[in-house]
DNA sequence: AACTTTCTAGTAATGATTACTAAAAAGGAT
DNA sequence: ATCCTTTTTAGTAATCATTACTAGAAAGTT
């Protein structure tokens, strides 16, 4: 649910970042903000086109490219070919389903606190991680998939 | 490198499965077991024409479709919208370079052994997960990137 | 209101992947 | 080895996701 705060934040980023503050980019950024999962640029575009009828996919994409350079949302890469967003830009981890393929996203913080083996640490700057769980949820396994 | 178990794990496991063992399977396993890196199906395509010119980007999509129901590798997603393939079907994690995209693969028992939270096992049949550590490598970061 | 700059919404182009299909190759039986 | 059946391959074409390009529209400023 986009709190009013968050528009706030949004006009803060952009005029700060010298871009403007438009309709669409607040329309798609509060559609991912409201969306309990995680939807792709074309789910986001049938969802924000109820309010913006004439708002292209193509603005869809360049804003959402737009909002992750601020900071604002981030992308993510699963088992499909599509990539798919999310407005929680705090640290999480995903467990995702083989059967139905849905994503839910939780924090647990023993896992923010996980660390790759020294070596890597000592050749590499690190920026963040991000923990992937892979299974079968109750739904689907009610229904004999996995 | 690809050694000489491979092939004939490669085989058995068509056997198994009432598939056929071809030259082109064959090939392009090999030529995933022999990469340091984390190929996409177009630089298998590429590697693996030098032996076998013929050889159709098509079928190097069908065939990494088929090792992969076969367990034999397994098909990731990073930072682009290309799949990437590893021959490397032990449980492993990645560190990727967020300037040059390079994905180094790493081992480390204690990140095998985390767990999601209490409320995820309860809900989820897990079969795997995958740590993901992004960062900037030494190379890039002499060169003045990240 | 006028001006300057950035954005948007098209259309077109590109890149990755899948669908379809006739001809070729594998594997088993003779 | 040959025949037969089934699977596979290599094309071509189609589809899906994403990016490039650009003229007109909207923001933000003066």
């Amino acid at each position: 649910m986009p709190r009013r705060s968050d528009r706030a934040a949004v006009a803060q980023r952009l005029k700060a970042a010298g871009l403007k503050f438009t309709h669409q980019r607040l329309a798609v950024y509060e559609a991912l903000a409201a969306a309990a999962t995680h939807p792709t640029a074309e789910e986001i575009h049938g969802r924000v086109k109820a309010a913006y009828p004439m708002l292209s996919l193509n603005t869809v994409y360049t804003t959402l490219e737009t909002l992750q350079s601020l900071g604002l949302i981030q992308q993510m890469r699963f088992l499909d070919n599509t990539a798919r967003y999310d407005a929680n830009v705090d640290a999480h981890h995903h467990v995702i389903c083989l059967a139905c393929r849905k994503i839910e996203d939780f924090g647990d913080p023993s896992l923010d606190r996980v660390r790759p083996p020294a070596s890597i640490r000592r050749s590499y700057r690190l920026v963040s991680h991000r923990v992937e769980f892979y299974g079968y949820c109750g739904e689907c396994r009610t229904q004999g998939h996995g």
